[in-house]
RNA sequence: CGGGAAGAUCAGAUGUCCGCUGUCUCCUUGCGGGACAGAGGAAAGUCCGGACACCACAGGGCGGGAUACUUCCUAACGGGAAGCUGCAGCGAUGCAGAGCCAGCUCCACAGAAACAAACCGCCCGGCGCGCUCCUUUUUUCUGCCGUUGAGAGACCGCAGUUUUUAGUGUCGGGCAAGGGUGAAAUGGUGGUGUAAGAGACCACCGGAAACCUUGGUGACAGGGUUUGCCGGGAAUGCCUUAUCCGGUGCAAUGCCAAAUAGGGAAGCCAGGAAGCGCUGCCCGCGCGUUAUGGCUUCCGGGUAGGCAGCUUGAAUCCGCCCGCGAGGACGGAUCCAGAGGAAUGGACAUCAGCCGCCGCGCCAGCGGCGGACACAGAAUCCGGCUUACGGUCUUCCCGCCGG
RNA sequence: GGUCCAGUAACUCAGCGGUAGAGUAUCUGCCUUUUAAGCAGAGAGUCGUUGGUUCGAGUCCAACCUGGAUCA
């Protein structure tokens, strides 16, 4: 099941990964959690201004929404935005995040 | 039509599907259904001013900070309105604003001097050197002509002769007119005057100050009289004068409060030594004080976490009155984001607007295609300022063309 | 969210309103068999940006930009 990390003293469990993974505007900390997929995001201000940050993250949840039936389970990771994403369109983050995901499947 | 100036206003709309936050409500109480509401003009920068909260505080002074034409508006302001003066612009308009007649300080380079000064220069005097020629004037003498007179002589003219002055250097003094320096050098023009000069004096012009007067709440403006009063700049240099200002900020502050580890109190148990009793002594037992340790209970501080503060307010809209205006008074209506790793997104369609490109048309314009549709995301709340930015409308100014 | 600093040569910093400086680094000579050290010299600045005050701003004033620190 979806779950999105909401709490500062999980986000800590990142700075040691399993593994990571890395595509042009994202980069994303694994660690395995079983039964459940759980995000966090991570969007710092070099990302770009207030509104194009939060537009970034409602985006994301966006997509997460629409995929939340073929996501796979038995991991968590937080996805932190690289500088650029901000200005990326719908169709190429929608592409690079199922990219992202496909690299996730092939190592579960 | 082109180029400008000032102000006001909007920040796409509608529908369908999936999804988020809050409030209310319904029942089959479960990560349920329904209704309603859900970012901005700047939410930004954090540059000012308040509300609110806590801390400090008799009163006053010094120190420190902020502001600075006038009158007003306001809870308050460094904000705003209406004016005044100066500057810029052909103009609509815009920008600036206490005081260098309190004192101190600074003004590079250049220049004599940025002060009460004198380099060149103009003038006077002393001393030294020099003194060619011409002209003019004055004086002395001589000659000639003329006039007058009895004469001596006097007068006029011409010629000659002699002396002095006019040059330069230096010293002392006077002057501030001219030259030159500079961003800036002591009001301007003409005259009188003087050895040469100078507002030293005079006329006119330009300013300034004082007094009187008219208008204005006032800044100030107009008029008149008098005074030669007329020597820069910098207070966004120190400063002076006037007014205002305690500090920290919702991560303020208050309440509830887990686990773990500390603190305090009580009880029980263990436990070493003094004392008392059984008993005069020893052992033993009991009572009992107190280090220490353990357990239980309670209290207090307090972390994670939760709740309050948290959105009803100098509020918004409408009407009417007062005011040139900023704004104020009254009446009515409305409740309009409250998140907390932080809510507004995604897909599709239609229409409107804008921008770009292409095609047609003499122009106005018409058609097609495309467009993360400008700047940008509330975090205690208000009043401003500043900065970023897409349109639309109104009023005004200048230029050109036509009637 | 609040508060407070800083910005000058490639780097670290000075700079009394009056011609922008020091050390390190770089480059070029000299020295040395060569390098290092040493000696001599050179180049390199929109003083973060834009306005204002001033005769004249790195400096004074205002707005903006970019970094950084701090408050649980």
């Amino acid at each position: 099941m979806l779950r999105l990390i909401t709490k500062h003293k999980e986000y800590g469990e990142f700075k040691s990964p399993e593994f990571a993974l890395r595509s042009s505007h994202f980069y994303a900390a694994v660690l395995s959690s079983p039964s459940e997929f759980a995000i966090g995001l991570t969007i710092s201000r070099k990302t770009g201004k207030a509104h194009l940050r939060n537009l970034l993250k409602r985006r994301v949840k966006a997509w997460l929404r629409l995929q939340r039936d073929v996501l796979p389970s038995g991991f968590k990771l937080n996805l932190v935005a690289r500088s650029g994403a901000g200005e990326l369109t719908w169709q190429d983050l929608c592409q690079e995040l199922t990219d992202l995901t496909g690299q996730l499947r092939a190592r579960s």
